[in-house]
DNA sequence: ATAGGGTTAG
């Protein structure tokens, strides 16, 4: 019989009682209580541990392994604790406790919360004889990586005998999450190499490595292994990722065929291709698939809610853009947040109407945070508004939210450069060095010819870089020697190489750029994904480099595409 | 008598 409510629960318990511990009845049935007092959700934790703690319990690893494992899921870090306590106290008493066992280490791993205390259970998992054990071994792996131990995670991962699925997955999954998605793609395809089966899991996150790497022959394959093995079925995760991966390597077209392929399409599907739309510069298309996702009876949420306002805002949509902030609570039951409130108040700086922009915020009922001060600021000095601008940098720098940010500190001293004023420059750079900000490299990613190369600021790591640089040398050689030459030289001359705008290249972008020069010698479009942190960034180089191709250009930077044709951008993008 | 690891949009 199950156990279903907790009043059932406690007759139940009342009977044990009678029949005292020794029954077999009454310990089948004690079982059954505690597990579901533990784990589902109609149970009470609380009453779980009484259970325990009663001397009718018996010194069983799996009651302490079930408790631990309830502990582990909860959301709330105290519960952590508890578990962590119990941990201990099985294995150094002071009571005869159960020793932990094969069952308790996947549980409390998930429990640690830095990589230290990870670091001392993963000790204790070798002491005892479990280092071969694949569910601890793969459980260790994703903490590792959750905390950014990247290192560790793979280290532990090339050190397994018998890696399944689930490991290789995992370690994926962790170098995805960690930006390191080229690595990502490389284990995947090693995986395949080693004839390892892969599953929808697996390839939910492969196809987020080839989004975020814009490398769209590696997901056009997944597509493929996906269509061969019909994994899609299952749900529609992979086809979110399918339409996303997509969207991100500029094919729109692509993205749209599978969304239409979706038979049963749900939020997430729905707010994916809506993004696609709108981050291609299709923006009325996108709200028209809004108002068709709401028709076919979908409830838009919150995330939703930011990417029709979005396309609102791109297309330069103010009345609409209000209109669906207006509505999102009345119709749709979304509470708005920063980012709906964050897309009016950048369609109006955009414009240049910044005095109703500050207004805006000034009525907002929510805080106004780091990213939006940098949109105001922003836009202000594009606008040449920097008295405003010197005021909203003095609100960015009260915040302590910005604390951490060093994006904004980079545009604050950048408007006061703008402005010539050195002294208060200095004086953010300053305060960014004694919080120890460091500006994260800035790095690019650009498929040619099918491979996807990557570049961070600095690095020489890419194999032809030796090559890359002397071509650059090469080039600017030239222009000094023999000035113009239309065919290389072009942009490189008019931006004065020397002087100035080659410093808003990064190393990378050097790289890229050169690159592109030798290897590109066909096809019309070019994608490159960028990891820029701002537009200005993002439209120079792009400037640059579709002059410099001479072809359309697709590029993404966090957070929108942007295209080039002509050399001139063609969302209303700050341009 | 009884359990375990990896899961989607910026």
């Amino acid at each position: 019989m199950e156990v279903t409510t907790m009043s059932h629960a406690l007759q139940l318990h009342a009977q044990i009682v009678k029949l005292g511990p020794q029954n077999d009845v009454a310990s089948r049935n004690l079982s059954k209580l505690f597990t579901f007092a533990a784990l589902s959700p109609a149970g009470n934790l609380n009453y779980a541990r009484l259970l325990l703690n009663s001397n009718t319990t018996p010194f069983n690893s799996y009651y302490y392994n079930t408790l631990i494992r309830a502990y582990s899921r909860s959301s709330d870090p105290t519960h952590h604790t508890k578990a962590f306590s119990l941990f201990i106290s099985m294995l150094r008493g002071p009571h005869p406790l159960p020793k932990p066992d094969n069952f308790t280490f996947p549980f409390i791993i998930k429990c640690s919360c830095n990589h230290f205390t990870l670091q001392q259970i993963h000790a204790f998992v070798t002491k005892m004889g479990f280092a071969s054990d694949r569910f601890i071994i793969n459980a260790l792996i994703h903490a590792y990586s959750e905390f950014g131990e990247l290192g560790i995670a793979h280290k532990v991962f090339d050190e397994m005998i018998d890696r399944d699925v689930v490991s290789w997955t995992t370690i994926i999954d962790g170098l995805v999450n960690g930006d390191r998605p080229i690595e990502a793609m490389g284990l995947f395809e090693s995986m395949l190499e080693g004839g390892v089966e892969v599953n929808d899991v697996t390839v939910v996150s492969v196809l987020r490595a080839c989004a975020d790497a814009g490398a769209l022959s590696l997901g056009k394959r997944v597509h493929g292994i996906v269509k061969e093995k019909g994994i899609a079925c299952k749900g529609s995760n992979i086809s979110t990722a399918l339409i996303d991966m997509y969207v991100k390597s500029g094919c729109v077209e692509s993205a749209r065929k599978v969304f239409d392929d979706v038979v049963d399409k749900d939020v997430f599907v729905w707010t994916t291709m809506i993004f696609g739309l709108a981050s291609h510069g299709q923006c009325e298309e996108a709200i028209d698939l809004f108002y068709e996702m709401v028709a076919s009876g979908v409830k838009p949420d919150e995330r939703t809610i930011t990417v029709v306002l979005s396309a609102c805002r791109n297309a330069g949509f103010l009345r609409e853009c209000n209109m669906f902030l207006n509505d999102a609570e009345k119709l749709y039951g979304v509470k708005p947040t920063i980012q709906h409130f964050g897309c009016v108040v950048d369609l109006l700086a955009r414009e240049g109407r910044l005095k109703e922009a500050e207004d805006f915020v000034s009525t907002m009922p929510i805080k106004p945070d780091a990213v939006l001060w940098r949109t105001l600021i922003w836009a202000c000095k594009v606008h040449g508004d920097i008295d405003r601008a010197e005021r909203f940098v003095k609100k960015l720098e009260l915040q302590e939210k910005s604390a951490d940010d060093s994006g904004s500190y980079i545009l604050a001293s950048n408007v006061y450069a703008s402005v010539g004023k050195w002294c208060n420059k200095a004086e953010v750079r300053e305060l960014m060095n004694k919080k120890g900000l460091i500006k994260p490299p800035g790095s690019s990613r650009i498929e040619v010819d099918g491979v996807v190369h990557e570049f961070v600021m600095g690095d020489y790591n890419h194999p032809e870089a030796e090559k890359i640089y002397l071509k650059l040398d090469e080039i600017v050689d030239k222009i000094r020697k023999e000035g113009y030459d239309p065919k290389v030289s072009e942009v490189l001359l008019e931006i004065d190489y020397e002087e100035k705008a080659i410093q808003l290249l990064h190393h990378s972008e050097k790289l890229a750029l050169a690159y592109g020069l030798i290897k590109t010698t066909e096809g019309s479009k070019i994608r490159i994904v960028k990891n820029l942190r701002s537009c200005e960034d993002c439209h120079e180089f792009m400037k640059l480099i579709s002059k410099i191709f001479q072809r359309d250009i697709i590029v993404r930077d966090r957070i929108r595409f942007h295209h080039f044709k002509n050399g001139v951008c063609s969302c209303k993008d700050y341009w």
